[in-house]
DNA sequence: TTGCACGATGGCAGCGCTGTCAAATATGCC
DNA sequence: GGCATATTTGACAGCGCTGCCATCGTGCAA
């Protein structure tokens, strides 16, 4: 546990070249086993670890991997991490967290500055970033290798990792429908995200799938946050006769609905039935606990770290969501 | 926004040697404003940006330090990475996140390997790893410069972020005293948090100010979670008579405690009120929205980070508290 | 026996910077 | 004007590794 032990000193323990402990840290083959036990066990003892710095500048490769975001939820951001963070480590990588602003116009360039200063071997994308055009085409450009976490435009180019939004939100739809609602209030999120469309064109088809007509005036306008949801919920609500159900793009939402039922003396879900999407911590805080569609966050930052990294991998993977009835969906009322 | 210029391209555009640009890069005096200006500009107009690798490996420093986090909260970790992250960023340092496991018999070793592989300038450490006593002892030993956020052992020694957790839940204890309420149970967090013994200290005092006993049964132990927080507030308020108010040591346990009187028809806050601590996202996010103890996470952070790389800077920071008085709390009941 | 492929090792340049020292030039003061 | 001192610049080693090539030894077919 001292002080920066360096390779020279290992390999001068260990009695070979110095070349050669670098062959047994980076698991070169053409070491005889002798060798290679007697170097791992001084590297052990002297507690010997390698200047990442160093392999980096004389390498071809930094074993360094960035993942972007630009995501408000704690939530989202901490699971995505945990993801990529496992698959990354698991496989000897580095993973630099980067939040960025995806709105800035310096954008590209940033990107561009870290990928030059930090040697990135790849990037992890998750959105709203996967969708900013001018970085997936400087990326391309340069042929600095990217994976996508759940990708709205561009779906089919490159490397991704996604689930079916429309297939969850047709679902989640399809839920409400069999326990007689007909009357279904949809709350979108922010227009900038791609899965915002694709889960109303789910909900769309859940109700077109069932002969119920859609409605315009069922479909609220909201911001991914809390209070847009409940802003959107008030709207919803005023209707006469009221819908018996509202749908909103995601927890936070939901969450607000649910204020506002609260606030309103409206039943949940007696009266009301209410689904979110993401299952958040968030789901299960709130009360009653929230019906909701459960997104494997973690697991999509994992399989994308690993598309990059693992290099027989398939370049897409799409995995499975799950509806998690609790308690604030019922049937409907009459 | 070509691939990769290097200094020495710079140089002989420039027409300086090419340590002079170096000079230039690392903003060191005796270069003439001339000189300077003319490397600037080429230096602009290629989009070049040093090797970190090369710099690190060069340099004294490595312009990199590592905050460690053993967090289960989204919302703690989320908010304790900005605001390091901000203040080096604007300081010209990179910041690794980085998660590590407290528990772990190999923290220490895990954390030196870190240090000696990215060549960190300083760490800087967060609940709960502020608390692993061994690994404080193996950073003074090395020398190596870290900085705590919200520390309970070893309050004094070296460079540490605060909040004063004791007034803070006095603050709590005599807001809801102030509303005329004697009989308040308290739900405290995980034993390995020094803030859990703190925060009970100040309900503690709270109490004894205004003449009431402390009564031992009116203290029920949690784990920091939404689950815990509920189990605890159903066995406080089994008691008879029931206490008027609740103060739960974070905002997930108090979440809890909201769920349990809504699910058993207690009013809140008419029959019974409920203070939490953090003033996290989910205080607002549940019905009715919470009163809390704000907690400025992300100042904190903020703060050590200035306090680690910031030379002249005071050694211990206070930062200030505020009670968030929302709709958990109110006049005690008959 | 010779020839040759291949496994195991070592030697050395060089990755792109910073630190140190020395040299060249400018400035100040008596 | 002359010398001391400060400012500006350059030369060069070397940080700790990897990539490439050379070298040595061994087993085996001819």
């Amino acid at each position: 546990m001292s002080s920066r032990p360096t390779i020279k000193e290992v390999s001068k323990i260990a009695g070979v070249s110095f070349k050669t402990v670098s062959r047994v840290l980076n698991n070169e083959k053409h070491v005889s086993e002798e060798t290679r036990r007697r170097v791992e066990e001084v590297v052990a003892r002297l507690n010997f670890r390698p200047s990442h710095a160093a392999r980096t500048l004389a390498g071809r490769r930094s074993f360094q991997v960035a993942l972007l975001y630009d995501n408000p939820s704690p939530y989202y951001v901490y699971h995505i991490q945990i993801g990529a963070q496992k698959r990354c480590s698991e496989l000897g990588y580095r993973l630099l967290l980067q939040p960025v602003d995806s709105q800035s116009p310096d954008l590209v360039s940033n990107v561009m500055a870290l990928i030059d200063e930090a040697h990135l071997d790849g990037v992890i994308l998750s959105p709203p970033v996967t969708e900013m055009i001018g970085l997936l085409d400087e990326l391309d450009r340069r042929g600095l290798p990217y994976v996508r976490i759940a990708p709205g435009a561009r779906k089919e180019a490159g490397m991704a990792a996604t689930i079916d939004d429309v297939a969850a939100a047709r679902e989640v739809t399809e839920h409400l429908i069999e326990l007689g609602h007909r009357s279904i209030g949809f709350i979108r999120g922010l227009e900038s995200h791609v899965s915002t469309w694709e889960r109303l064109q789910g909900y769309r088809e859940a109700l077109e799938a069932h002969g119920i007509a859609f409605d315009e005036d069922l479909v609220a306008a909201g911001e991914n946050s809390f209070t847009s949801g409940g802003d959107a919920a008030r709207k919803l609500l005023e209707r006469q006769p009221r819908p018996t159900a509202i749908f909103a793009g995601n927890d936070d939402m939901a969450a607000g609905v649910l204020a506002v039922a609260h606030e309103s003396d409206v039943d949940v879900p007696g009266q009301l039935s209410i689904v979110g999407f993401d299952d958040s911590d968030l789901a299960k805080a709130v009360w009653p606990p929230l019906t909701t569609m459960r997104q494997p966050v973690r697991e999509l930052a994992y399989a994308a770290a690993n598309l990059m990294l693992a290099p027989d991998a398939e370049p897409q993977v799409m995995l499975e969501h799950k509806l998690m009835v609790r308690a604030t969906t019922g049937p409907a009322p009459r």
